[in-house]
Formats: structure tokens, sequence, C-alpha cells
DNA sequence: ATACCAATTGAGATATAGTATCAACAGGGT
DNA sequence: ACCCTGTTGATACTATATCTCAATTGGTAT
């Protein structure tokens, strides 16, 4: 029983999954990475830690652990790959610039009533949520306030 | 100035984006499919109103209304394809069950009051949001009541 | 209408991401 | 230490998205 566990590696074990070699590590990375790290990062992380743990187990952790609400994907860059997010308290908040890609997190949501109220009413038991805000950053609404796309002077 | 738009359509062009088939055509794709469509979905769906359409076209799509905030990318079944959510509004709500995939939308959210805050604290200016809440669903909820894998039969 | 120009497109080759398969292995309860 | 079952790793395979660039088209000025 030594319980010199990380937390997450607690709520693994205690949903009945295995604590296997290859999942500790891929969870070792995306809590080194401290989040917003995608999944081939991921797979980098874990292949310079042991290169003998294979993709599909990584990719499997990943699923895995979304399916526990311990991460989140999301997107925050192309279409292509998803940015998988921690989520502490089993939420996260962040703002993405949608025209540069900025991201700027922060904690407090306010949500905690709201949760409690969808719980009672949709009759569902969540463990998380992630909310997302996206809109311009400040500097580039100001670049945006000027012209559309190639900064023509208008004449 | 024929003004016969769709609201949508409208705010690609006052975007300063050229109204062209291929733009029109996915944004039909999608609000004839209500939203939680994957780019597979579209892309088929594309496909059977004109064949000529290229794919890239259809992404570079998505990525252009995703950076408008007309629609959102988010993860509802596999690791692999996002689905693509409307957002009326410029925002959407809904819940996912972490263990079935099903997914429940809702209208309200309240969160006008920290949106307002929060463009002052960050000094942004916000198009939308997207807030995903997860758990289990009434039923999932129910089985894992009883054993967390191989719940079969409820005697 | 017509012409013009830049934004946009389409085709498909290419790159990248994720999954399936299955024999071999290892976690963890007994 | 043993066993059972969940899990793994290798790789081939499929699915998904991007790149390139000549050709086209939307929208505006004429």
């Amino acid at each position: 029983m030594s319980d010199d566990l990380t937390p997450r590696a607690r709520r693994l074990r205690d949903a009945g999954h295995k604590l296997t070699h290859a999942r500790l590590t891929v969870l070792a990375a995306l809590e080194d990475s401290g989040g917003h790290i995608t999944s081939s990062e991921v797979l980098e992380r874990v292949n310079l830690v042991d290169h003998t743990i294979g993709r599909a187990s990584v990719f499997r952790t990943l699923d895995l652990l979304t399916s526990l609400s311990i991460i989140r994907p999301t997107y925050l860059h192309s279409s292509m790959t998803p940015t998988y997010v921690l989520l502490p308290d089993g939420h996260h908040h962040h703002f993405i610039c949608t025209r540069c890609n900025r991201v700027i997190e922060f904690d407090d949501c306010g949500l905690a009533q709201i949760e409690t109220d969808l719980e009672a009413r949709l009759h569902v038991k969540l463990t998380g949520h992630l909310l997302e805000f996206y809109g311009l950053c400040e500097r580039c609404a100001a670049e945006s306030t000027f012209t559309p796309s190639t900064t023509e002077s208008a004449s």
C-alpha cells in the first residue's frame, strides 16, 4: 500500500485501472508540462523518458484520462491536433484569441452554483467543466480597428 | 446589395471575407446539420451538394468560421476528429457523458455578467464562449454504482 | 456591363495523427 | 509465487488535415 502516489494517479487506481508504467509516464509528462500540451508533445516527452513505450499506449492513456475528467482535449491552434489541458480541480477556464491564438488562463469562474443547479435539473453527476472564452486579445483588437485584412490605406 | 443573406453569411462578409460558393456551401451544411457535426460529415454533405468543392476549401472554411466564433470545434467522441458546434448567439453549452458520450444541450448559462467582468479585467474583446460540463449521465451514473467495469446484468 | 486584381479555389500528393491487431507481458489480489 | 485479466508495444493501416500553385472567381471600380 505505498500511498506515495500523486492525487491523479490515485484517481486512476480508484477508478479501477492499473497503475502501469506507461500510464504513470504519460501522466508525469502531462503534469510536467503544466497543461496546454498537444498529443505530439506528450509523445515526445514520453519518448525521452522511455522510448519503449508505444504510441498506442500514449493515446489510450490520453483517452482514459479524458474519460476520468483528469484532462480535457480542446482546440487552440490548428484543427488538427487537440491540446490537452489539466483540470486541477475538475475545471479549467481560459480565453483564446481567435486571431493570434494567445491563451490567457484564469481561475475563478463562479460556476459552482450553476453546477449544482444543473446536476439537479439534468439528473447527471458532474465531474468537471471547461469554460472557454474567445475573442480578440488587446493587441489584436487594436490592430483590427484599422482594416480587416491587408491593412490598406483608405484613400 | 442583395441582402438576402443569412446572418452568419453576413458576418463573414462584414469581417472582410468573400462570400464564395465553397464557403456558403459549407455554411449551409453546418446550418442544416444543426451542429455537433464532424469535419467528415461536413465534407460528405458538401460533396452531395457539389462534388467539385475541394476538401482543402472545406477545412479552410471551418478554420475561418472558427476564427470568427461562428462555430467552435470540440471533442465529443474520439480524440481523433473534432465535432463542430454552431454558436447561434456566440455561445453554446452542453453536458457530455464521459462514459457513453451522450450530449445534453441547454441554453441558459448566466455568464453574461461574467463576460462583462472578464472583458474589463483582461482587456479583451469577447465574441463568444463555450461551456462544457462533463460527468456521468443518469444511466451511466446508475450503472457505475454497482461495479466499475464488468457491469452487465443488474439483477 | 466589363475589366481588373487580389483573395480564394481545387486537385491530389504529402504529411501527420490516431487506430486495429494480437501475441506477450505485468499489475495486483490471493 | 501464482494466476487471471487488463494492458502493452510493434507495426501496418486508415483517417485526417495541409501544402502548393496554376486557374478561377468575387466584388469593386470603371
